[in-house]
RNA sequence: GGUGGAGUCGCCUAGUGGCCGAGGGCGCACGCCUCGAAAGCGUGUGAGGUGAAAGCCUCCGUGGGUUCAAAUCCCACCUCCACCGCCA
């Protein structure tokens, strides 16, 4: 949810955020006429409390006649606040659904437009030459035997599959060397619940636009979480916390679900984009004054991870439109994907500001003592399985051979390079 | 899943309808004392909304209800603990 008390002091700010991200200005006077409405009500339910408290504590003392005409005040009072509070409870209401319904406010210096109007802002590492044949990420797992494609099909529908051997591998040796970066930027391991109540869900604004992209487990109200953001946004829901040494940071490893609706035939050739993955996010609670500052450190560790693959990528600067509901602000690496031609996405990281931990109740206390919203940001370490695609396909040997990247060789045995099964 | 018990301001706890938004202890902060510390003494010490401030309003697990009045009575739910059942 934005700050009210921008909305009020600056609605111009919010009406031209909601113009950037293509969404309706109009909804900004609606909720400042709403939060207005609510004020009214709030201030008039105060007022009729007050005096009915006022004449409850008079009746112990009083006697006789004069006790009984206070209790008819009383009475009368009584229904008063009930209808005030019925107002009340309207008012809040309607601040609710409009406040949730408007986007966080998009930073300055974001590119407009929507999703083909994103700003390439940086290009690190150089693609190789590719003698043919250059093959897809699928038929470099069919020929290490690395990811078993049919059979996840067979058991568990599209999109899914199973690792196998060297898959298997890659991904305890890719979450290893996460994890072991994670500590050593000072992020506190953590492995996160996959299953979330509707309030963490809600929070992180997974249940706007986007939420038939999210696994419901109807018969216990729970949902998969699509990224371990959600748990680990939650995490601190509801409390005050100390900054007063810096930013908190976590990196969870969860699984992540993904209904992938209205992604009918994009992608549809192997594990680059499937219903469930493992990965491992970070993620940062701060003083929103850092938050700038702490976003470019996210990004920065991105960046590290990706050269450490040795995988050429480039960063973008996501355009308004694309941002989604949360973000003031997100860049994406894309990495080169061989067999595509192209660069594709493969870690995102977003500022949101104080627009999640607004909705989750996370504070700290500020210098003064007195208590403000947090910020949270949150960026991909590593999503594995799209990792896995990226690597087997950008370093594979025109013998089908594939070479290891230095960093992963600790937890592959110290093989350079790997031999098709 | 079954049965029983419990949820009060960081922690422990008092409180069975009105002078209780809430007493005590611990902890913490500041002050006095001290060469310094401990002990002792004193003062202060939950959160939110609104307001320039004083103040006013809300919050005793959550949500309803009864009542002029609810921490206190009633209902539902949640969480935790114990035992039983089941299970990695």
């Amino acid at each position: 949810m934005i700050d009210l008390r921008l909305l009020r002091s600056d609605p111009e700010r919010v009406r031209a955020s909601q113009r950037i991200r293509g969404e309706d200005p109009a909804l900004v006077d609606d909720l400042l006429a709403a939060d207005e409405r609510r004020r009214a009500a709030v201030s008039a339910a105060d007022g009729l409390r007050a005096e009915q408290k006022t004449i409850s504590k008079q009746v112990p003392r009083a006697t006789g006649e004069q006790r009984e005409e206070l209790l008819r005040r009383a009475k009368g009072l009584s229904d008063d606040v009930r209808a005030a509070e019925v107002e009340q409870a309207a008012a809040d209401e309607a601040v609710r659904t409009l406040h949730r319904s408007i986007p966080n406010v998009v930073a300055d210096g974001v590119p407009p437009g929507g999703e083909d109007d994103s700003v390439v802002i940086e290009t690190v590492g150089t693609v190789r030459d590719y003698p043919e044949p250059v093959r897809d990420h699928v038929e470099m797992a069919e020929l290490h035997r690395a990811i078993d494609i049919e059979r996840g099909a067979k058991v568990s529908g599209a999109r899914f599959y199973f690792l196998t051997g060297l898959g298997a591998q890659l991904e305890l040796a890719l979450v290893n060397l996460a994890m072991a970066k994670a500590a050593e930027h000072g992020l506190t391991q953590m492995i996160v619940p996959a299953l979330v109540k509707p309030e963490a869900m809600e929070g992180t604004g997974f249940l706007g636009a986007h939420a038939a992209e999210v696994y419901k487990v109807d018969a216990d109200d729970l949902y998969l979480v699509g990224t371990s953001e959600v748990a680990l946004a939650a995490y601190h829901s509801e409390e005050i916390l100390d900054l007063s040494a810096g930013p908190r940071r976590y990196a969870g490893f969860s699984p992540c679900f993904r209904r992938e609706a209205g992604s009918y035939g994009k992608d549809t050739k192997g594990v680059f984009r499937v219903h469930w993955f493992d990965k491992v996010e970070m993620f940062s609670f701060c003083r929103p004054e850092d938050a700038a500052a702490e976003h470019q450190r996210l990004l920065g560790w991105e960046k590290e991870f990706l050269t450490s693959l040795e995988l050429p990528f480039q960063v973008v600067d996501i355009a308004a439109g694309d941002l989604g509901s949360s973000a003031v602000r997100k860049y994406d690496c894309e990495a080169w994907f061989p067999s595509q031609q192209r660069y594709r996405e493969l870690t995102s990281t977003s500022n949101c500001e104080t627009f999640q931990a607004r909705r989750l109740n996370v504070r700290y206390r500020d210098d003064a003592g007195r208590t403000q919203v947090a910020a949270t940001l949150n960026g991909t370490l590593c999503a594995i399985t799209r990792t896995i695609a990226c690597l087997l396909e950008v370093h594979q040997q025109p013998d089908g051979s594939l070479h290891v990247p230095a960093a992963l060789r600790p937890w592959l045995g110290g093989a350079e390079v790997l031999e098709p099964a």
